[in-house]
DNA sequence: GACATTTAGTTTAACGTCAAACTATATTTA
DNA sequence: TAAATATAGTTTGACGTTAAACTAAATGTC
């Protein structure tokens, strides 16, 4: 194993943890029987636009189809998005944001910022901050190169 | 949201989709029916030393008491590791890694080895190693941060 | 146009994970 | 030392996720 090697298999490591850390931290935040994968479909349809087909956001997050055939129902049956058959496609069905969605999807997310200002004085945001530009050069890559 | 708030948000939001992404990876190269969770014991129990309790592993992964009951019993049962009585304490297990076990971590690391050079061309792995120490910063950070 | 193939979504069985209840052993306290 | 409390690990029921089988509709081919 080359020092090469060895760091690149750290660096998935230590984004691993924090993802853990983190996700937990979501978690933790979110309501009653709502998962943080509910939210990050909401947030998904927020941020790139709703009016979508299950199948575009099973492909967004590279997640089986039956996950999200149980994801969208739980949202559907929360009142957190609607599903509409397609016009024009008869196996298919579109998904829309409900009001109660967007409201959701701020919500949740604002209930973050008193969490963030609390670590604040132990964490230099504007260094972490400086990574992203990286991490998004990472992500795309491997975006792009999943078969 | 102040531009702050977004961008952290942002940070965290790049390292859950390298996270889920890398995973996929990761799991993909793995053999029959072991998961990455399995992986990911058996590294924690070469990294920093076998011997150990079933409740420390649990600790260090901050996982409830029942997965790594379940965990453990799965890496027992492939022959991965041994768990042994407690010498002093009744209620208590140990845990060692079998030499089965530490090939098994050994192998599943060097399965990743074309992956990162197939990679190669597209991604200048010396950039992305050098947002290691700000990842460690980050995740020692919120680890001691956890309640 | 009929039949085969592909595609969108659902269902099912298995499994990882969690929280909560539970068992057994240690420790504390009175 | 007896009773109460705490601790280590297991079990149980629920749920998210997966792969594979399945249904229904669309597309392709002859």
């Amino acid at each position: 194993m080359s020092e090469t090697e060895r760091k690149v298999f750290q660096f998935f490591n230590e984004i691993g943890i924090i993802n853990q850390l983190a996700t937990d931290v979501f978690q933790s935040n979110m309501p009653d029987g709502l998962h943080v994968s509910h939210f990050s479909v909401l947030n998904h349809l927020v941020r790139l636009g709703d009016g979508v087909t299950p199948l575009k956001i099973t492909n967004a997050f590279q997640v089986s189809k039956g996950t999200m055939t149980n994801t969208l129902s739980v949202l559907s049956k929360r009142g957190l998005i609607h599903i509409a058959p397609h016009e024009t496609d008869g196996r298919s069905k579109v998904v829309y944001l409900t009001d109660e969605g967007r409201a959701f999807q701020k919500q949740a997310i604002e209930s973050l910022f008193p969490e963030i200002q609390r670590i604040n004085e132990k964490m230099d945001w504007a260094r972490v901050i400086e990574t992203i530009p990286e991490l998004e050069r990472v992500r795309k890559i491997l975006d792009e190169d999943r078969g």
